[in-house]
DNA sequence: TATTATATTGAATCACGGTTCAAATAAATA
DNA sequence: TATTTATTTGAACCGTGATTCAATATAATA
């Protein structure tokens, strides 16, 4: 059994996405990770430096995963506007969807983290909004998507709507399919709640 | 200057927003509350039990405002199901809309505070929810809503995107103004992203 | 005004939990 | 194997901040 560097690293940041789902980041005590990853409290601090740092770590690497998704989608031009921006929602299930802890914590703590300082993945995930509010900004100037709505204030829109619903499933894993949902929820950005007379 | 009865009380409510909404619920101090207020930190203990005491009787209001005013709208008959749901929406709207710090606190711990315990507010909260979502499902029955998308699902899906909007809001007031963003949402809720061909 | 009841104060208390570090253990090297 | 280097351990340390409460001030009542 060899172990892979960085191995154990890994599974300190899996217990730690645990525990932080189950209490939220406050409430986590670092005793409590250390136990869950089956080390010492101490061991933590050889890979952290604090609680802090432990906890951003865990976002970059969904923020990282965000921004090198979308970035080979804008520029794909046997792409319309609109399955860039179904390939978008996509990529958000791909990345959290089976992982329902990561989507607790990043339902509950992510926002709260950025608002609190500069944390490490604050570039990554600015520049997956970015792109976002592009590809609908650049729908909207092809008379794709409605050009009257902000481009900004639907990209906030839809990640506000699809960040609860997966939240919703990562409570009730039991009550909708992953499928069921990325479904839904693309057709509820495409045409929204009413019927479509045609 | 006669001293209405629950005048402090809600002075410190007041405070304590401002502070939980500037730091974060685990960040604000006691003493920081009660500076905030111009009271002593042990005044505090004479309206509030404790510190999560403090805390939910802010939600309390919110959530006894928010199924109070989706109640009535529920058995309006001259409304139609869109009307009810765009009523919804004007509701959480007039609500939140000109108190930025509640948004901020909203947006950031209502959903954590809910799932660390079970809250004064949760009754408040569900019933409105529940409302939200039935009047989903019955514009749905009408045919006017897209019968496909479980209610659930639309509801959450709602309920995030406008959280999100009214939060981006909150952190950059003279971005949009709230009608503007009022009425994109109602926009995006009924049609989507899409240009409606006609 | 004197007396009683109520409200406020803020320094002291005390539990909690993040962090440290000397000792122990394991791994690598000679 | 002996020696050096790297890693792990976990009990102890220590800052923080919620909460308490005896003393004080304010209001109500007689």
């Amino acid at each position: 059994m060899k172990k892979i560097k960085g191995d154990k690293e890994s599974e300190i940041l899996t217990a730690a996405v645990r525990v932080f789902a189950k209490n939220g980041f406050h409430k986590s005590k670092m005793a409590t990770i250390a136990e869950e990853a089956g080390v010492s409290a101490g061991t933590l601090y050889n890979y952290f430096s604090d609680k802090d740092h432990m906890f951003d770590r865990i976002f970059d690497e969904v923020c990282k995963a965000f921004y090198a998704g979308i970035e080979p989608l804008q520029v794909r031009d046997d792409f319309s506007s609109l399955e860039k921006l179904e390939g978008a929602v996509d990529l958000i299930f791909d990345i959290l969807g089976p992982h329902p802890d990561l989507i607790t914590v990043f339902a509950n703590e992510f926002e709260p983290r950025i608002k609190e300082g500069h944390p490490s993945f604050i570039d990554d995930y600015n520049r997956f909004k970015e792109v976002l509010v592009s590809l609908i900004r650049q729908g909207a100037e092809e008379k794709c998507f409605n050009p009257h709505i902000p481009p900004v204030l639907a990209c906030e829109f839809f990640i506000g709507g699809i960040k609860r619903i997966i939240y919703a499933m990562a409570l009730e894993p039991d009550r909708f399919s992953l499928s069921i949902m990325r479904q839904n929820v693309k057709l509820l950005i495409r045409k929204g709640i009413l019927i479509n007379e045609e």
